[in-house]
DNA sequence: ATTTTTGTTCAATCGCGATTAAACAAATCA
DNA sequence: TGATTTGTTTAATCGCGATTGAACAAAAAT
């Protein structure tokens, strides 16, 4: 009874993992092993236990785990004499997220600064609006290589 | 030569604009045509040229315009006396980005939160690492809202 | 009143990634 | 060696959002 209910739980959170992985551009299956590694208890599962808790075929499974071993997002581990692979969720340089997002915000200004390049009046509204823009990344980028610094030197 | 030469540097843009808006979830169309309200020189656009110059169906920028209408990304103009509508890139709060990224760490933070609640062992490795990336996240969410106060009194 | 312009609606299609099933390969066991 | 376990590969399918085309509606022009 305790064991069914806590396990209800955790394939509640398996799903919100998934569905917050999918968001940002995993595929569902991708995110629901995330989850599971996340969840579960026992830090090191196999192939099988994944994909019969899971309920998920072995392609599915292993198509997705060698990518996501791939990208360093779950590491392998295989038992000396035995022949199943065990998976793990390998832990992520924190700052990996916020990289992320900063490339992202340099891809922006990027586009912003050639929109303005190209544009007949570079006092239009619109051009105006995207130095408006570019000023703001540039202050959060400021702002985050402070923190970055902050947290190293902690 | 030269109008046309503008052209083609205008329509490489539209399509980085619309591959960016893509990227964050947005219809294609809708980026694009983010893209041209942002490139153009002309600063409003009826729904007429925006079909022909992005050569979509009148169907698509009916669906596409309503729900950028309806998101606040876009402006409708309509003219006195005239049957058009007219078209405009609609500014955005600045802070808007972050705000959704700040929500998704919210997410995230809750998300990790309740897993380690349904943790057997707290002091598991994984277990650690959540709380670490929970501490990240809180001095980040510090970081920005000293941030926001700055840009707001200057 | 009729025609033209302007845009909307909606059924049908298209494209594409995600997923599966089943055949196949490789390693271990008996 | 033959049987079993463990995982991989790949062709086929599924699902779903994006896009179109064509019929339709509303307003203005003639």
């Amino acid at each position: 009874m305790q064991d069914n209910e806590n396990k209800q739980k955790q394939d509640q959170l398996i799903d919100k993992f998934g569905s917050y992985f999918g968001s940002i551009g995993f595929q569902p299956i991708a995110g629901r092993i995330i989850g599971l590694l996340s969840v579960s208890d026992c830090e090191e599962l196999s192939f099988d236990e994944i994909t019969s808790r899971l309920q998920i075929s072995k392609g599915s499974a292993s198509v997705v785990l060698r990518r996501l071993v791939a990208e360093g997002r779950v590491a392998v581990v295989t038992v000396e004499g035995g022949r199943r692979h065990y998976y793990r969720l390998k832990q992520q340089n924190l700052f990996e997220v916020l990289d992320e997002f900063e490339r992202m915000c340099d891809s922006v200004r990027g586009l912003l600064n050639t929109t303005i390049d190209l544009k007949a009046d570079k006092k239009s509204s619109n051009a105006r609006y995207f130095y408006q823009i570019i000023n703001t990344i540039d202050k959060y980028k400021t702002n985050m290589a402070a923190m970055r610094q902050a947290v190293q030197t902690a």
